[in-house]
RNA sequence: GGGGACGUGCCGGAAUUGGCAGACGGGCUUGACUUAGGAUCAAGUGCUCUUCGAGCGUGCGGGUUCAAGUCCCGCCGUCCCCA
């Protein structure tokens, strides 16, 4: 008697110690299988697993073992990314030190993941918070320092007041620009800080040829690159005899430019006002300073600002125009001055028309009526011929840009010049739980990395928790000690941590050699495994991680460390698990939902097969506890099918049944091989959701099989067969339990995937839809190779048809083959 | 204000990319088996009309086409990114 209850904990913990003791995931290298990398973002250990990690992690997993059954050696490798601030922040709070608060997390994390049964090959687990790994993220700061590409500057910077630290522009977030940990909103200070030379490689992060990633994402990075060809144009001022710098993308209207407006916070302001104005700017200048930057942008927002008493010279025409300040001028966006060309700019003219400033019209464009500065009542921003323009006035608009720059050229007073959005990679942190920045200063020597050979920078266990803004690393008596490696005098080391941004950027590489010393990885490893093929994450990093991460690799690829464009060939964003609410899951709505207890409730099987089903994986959508119960009853339907497919056969009507004719056979062989068909498809694409819906739909046609009398004939063995190979990626236990129990080898995750028997797929018998003007009217079965003559006429012939046409002469009559006849009257 | 995504039964979602709308699942209704049912099995389930049959139906309004959830134009709504 075969056991017929399903007792999913049973088999989970029997097969999840079995494959563990037979290292059945270990990934090795080997040169004569092809590789496949998949990768699923590191998680961070925040103390348990969310069902939002088993939404990115098994779907994953499941295409990872597909790879696997498909005939690759697949590395599908797991870590943590373990510093950051909520460790330091426990600490705080809790007096626990932030390096047991992490791994005790870790710990449990791991266990935790283990439930899943993912084919994770442990073997590779890469903490980043592990002084062996964060060695070689020193090793790479440094790295980059020597070849120019890290730098410390003095600049204003958004800092999270909560937080106590900088932030990179990328983890400010929102109108209100907060800080995307806390949702605190930023201000900004001024401070000496590291920095990494990113917009060095805007230009190459813009290609994305040699990548195959999801639109929405390039344009995401796109438009956070934020290119925009045009002029750099030099001002010359009256008084302080310094010029100002200004890049407009609207070099044809430089004629217009009848004012400046520097930012408040330019560092040229000073210079420019006179006495007379002096009260009046700084006391616009500290109002601005507590405006926030969307505030200060605002569009519908009444604009503000005051003379400097300055002024300077249009370098096309020498007139002489005023300099003013205003805040919806930012010191972030190109060089933090403008010239105002009111005419043709929205903003400059709102500020035009405010202040009693000239509004000159130097484009006309051709379909508009002349346009008169005078008494316009907004820009106009099209293109259009160049009037008022000196030498160039004429010029129609298609060639109006160019010719601009090369006249400025020409004078030397500009060039062309790209402007980027992008801002160089702030890395520096105030905060202990981060990988030391290895740099020490010396009086004489100024900044010098710390050697090689001295790393990693270790961090000190001794240091005092307390809530006062500085990093425990300042406070330190002793840490910041150090040697001057050049001249061996008293120098004193960074007390800045970096981002961890900077662990996440290459911990795809660590995997590779997790334990290795002699480089951040084995290059072997890395000739073979390299680049990653399928990297699969949330969306949500698609300006942040994925753009720092791109731009590591092609750092490092310039210094003969990586190879190839690109690190990660394609990319796959999942959606999100929202409440049961529909709403974004938090604690404090209280609508989490906890995948530990799912698994004790369900078990990992079903758990995974209703994460996979429930929604479009790039989509996400709600959790629905009652939906659940769906693939609650696939995973035991399935079950009984296996152990106990004669009850049906042994218990009845069905024992006198005569043996199931071939047709019945030939449907069933025909519906496995459209399933695998369908599921080997949906497998490549990523679309889990309707591999589970055909896995459904086949298993309830082999109940009927069943009732039909098909057990034990071949094409019944096949069945059974092919089910649990396309089953096993999604439901790795109870597949491995049924194969064993069918008999057949250990094990299932080692077996190839089916192959498709096209020639079991062809139906010889088709159901035409016969279409009277364009609606339904009949249906019509005929052999599937009938010509179109047959079809037509069979169309012609129906009852239905007839009455519908009511005697008339169809016009027309449309054949699809295959599927309708449509007849136009 | 600019850019992008989305809008399909009571609900989650399918639709081979222009060819039977609503696969698969949840829920619900009815029935069977049961001491019992939040178990299992079977049937039904877009809306409207009187059943047969027909009409209507993929946010709204137009268009292209023999044929539109799918393509085009204009709106409305929700969400995201950037200003």
């Amino acid at each position: 008697m075969m056991n017929i209850k399903y007792d999913h904990a049973e088999i989970e913990k029997k097969w999840q110690a079995k494959w563990e003791a037979d290292h059945l995931y270990r990934s090795v290298v080997d040169e004569s299988r092809p590789k496949h990398y998949a990768l699923t973002m590191l998680p961070y250990p925040s103390g348990d697993l969310h069902i939002g990690h088993w939404y990115a992690m098994t779907p994953s997993d499941a295409r990872a073992r597909f790879m696997r059954m498909n005939g690759y050696n697949v590395l599908f490798p797991i870590g943590f990314d373990a510093f950051g601030l909520p460790a330091e922040n426990a600490a705080i709070k809790r007096g626990i030190h932030p390096k047991e608060w992490t791994f005790a997390n870790i710990g449990r994390m791991r266990e935790q993941l283990k439930s899943m049964g993912a084919m994770f090959d442990w073997e590779r687990e890469a903490v980043s918070a592990d002084p062996e790994y964060y060695k070689w993220t020193e090793w790479f700061f440094s790295q980059l320092y020597k070849n120019g590409l890290a730098y410390r500057k003095m600049s204003p910077v958004d800092w999270c007041p909560q937080c106590n630290t900088t932030l990179a522009r990328e983890q400010v977030w929102g109108e209100d620009r907060h800080c995307e940990r806390c949702g605190t909103p930023v201000i900004k200070k001024d401070l000496d800080q590291w920095f990494f030379r990113t917009t060095k490689y805007a230009d190459e992060l813009l290609n994305f040829d040699a990548i195959d990633w999801p639109e929405r994402v390039k344009t995401l990075q796109t438009n956070w690159i934020g290119r925009s060809e045009g002029a750099s144009v030099v001002f010359k001022t009256e008084t302080g005899g310094r010029d100002i710098e200004v890049f407009t993308t609207r070099p044809d209207t430089l004629w217009g430019a009848t004012f400046m407006v520097l930012s408040p916070e330019h560092p040229l302001v000073d210079v420019v006002t006179t006495a007379d104005n002096r009260a009046e700017v700084e006391a616009y200048q500290a109002q601005a300073a507590r405006q926030t930057d969307i505030e200060r942008e605002a569009t519908d927002k009444e604009k503000t600002g005051v003379f400097t008493g300055g002024y300077a010279v249009n370098p096309v025409n020498d007139e002489r125009i005023p300099i003013w300040i205003a805040d919806y001028v930012l010191m972030t966006y190109g060089t933090g001055a403008i010239m105002a060309v009111p005419a043709h700019d929205q903003r400059d003219f709102e500020f035009a028309r405010k202040f009693g400033l000239e509004v000159r019209v130097v484009i006309q464009p051709d379909d508009m009526e002349p346009l008169d500065g005078a008494t316009m009542t907004e820009s106009v921003p099209a293109k259009g011929t160049m009037v008022n323009s000196g030498p160039l006035s004429g010029t129609p608009g298609d060639r109006s840009f160019d010719r601009a720059i090369a006249y400025l050229e020409e004078k030397g007073v500009g060039k062309r010049a790209v402007n980027y959005r992008l801002r160089d990679w702030l890395i520096s942190r105030q905060r202990y739980w981060g990988a030391p920045i290895p740099m020490v200063h010396c009086e004489k020597c100024g900044w010098n990395p710390v050697p090689d050979d001295q790393l990693p920078v270790l961090l000190p266990d001794d240091v005092e928790w307390k809530p006062t803004g500085e990093s425990p690393l300042k406070l330190h008596p002793t840490w910041k000690q150090a040697e001057c490696p050049v001249c061996g005098g008293e120098a004193v080391r960074e007390t800045d941590t970096m981002d961890t941004f900077m662990c996440s950027s290459w911990y795809h590489l660590r995997y590779l050699s997790p334990h290795y010393d002699e480089g951040p990885f084995d290059p072997r490893e890395y000739d073979y495994w390299m680049p990653v093929d399928t990297y699969t994450g949330g969306i949500e990093h698609a300006t942040m991680h994925l753009i720092y991460t791109r731009f590591f690799h092609k750092a490092l690829r310039d210094m003969g460390i990586t190879k190839g464009p690109e690190p990660m060939l394609q990319l796959h964003n999942q959606g999100m698990v929202l409440g049961e609410d529909h709403e974004k899951m938090s604690k404090s709505r209280g609508n989490v939902i906890a995948p530990d207890e799912l698994v004790n409730r369900y078990g990992a099987d079903t758990v995974r097969a209703y994460l996979m089903f429930f929604a479009r994986w790039d989509m996400g959508g709600p959790w629905n506890s009652q939906g659940i119960e769906g693939s609650v009853r696939w995973v035991r339907r399935v079950w009984t099918l296996f152990t106990d497919p004669a009850a049906a056969a042994q218990g009845g009507r069905n024992a006198t049944r005569p043996q199931a004719d071939a047709d019945a056979r030939r449907a069933l062989r025909r519906k496995v091989h459209q399933t695998l068909r369908s599921v080997t498809r949906d497998f490549e694409k990523f679309e889990f959701n309707t591999i589970i819906s055909s896995l459904m739909e086949l298993m309830n046609e082999m109940y009927r099989a069943r009732e039909a009398g098909l057990v034990g004939t071949p094409e019944w063995d096949e069945a059974l067969d092919i089910y649990l190979r396309m089953m096993a990626p999604v439901a790795p236990h109870m597949a491995e339990e049924l194969w064993e129990r069918l008999g057949k080898p250990y094990s299932i995750h080692t077996q190839p995937w089916p192959q498709v028997d096209e020639a079991a797929t062809v139906v010889d018998e088709i159901t035409l839809v016969v279409q009277v003007n364009g609606k339904v009217r009949d249906r019509i079965t005929l052999p599937a190779d009938a010509d179109e003559a047959t079809v037509k006429a069979a169309a012609l012939a129906s009852g239905k048809v007839q009455k519908f046409l009511e005697g008339a002469e169809p016009r027309k009559v449309i054949v699809v083959p295959k599927r309708l006849v449509n007849i136009v009257i």
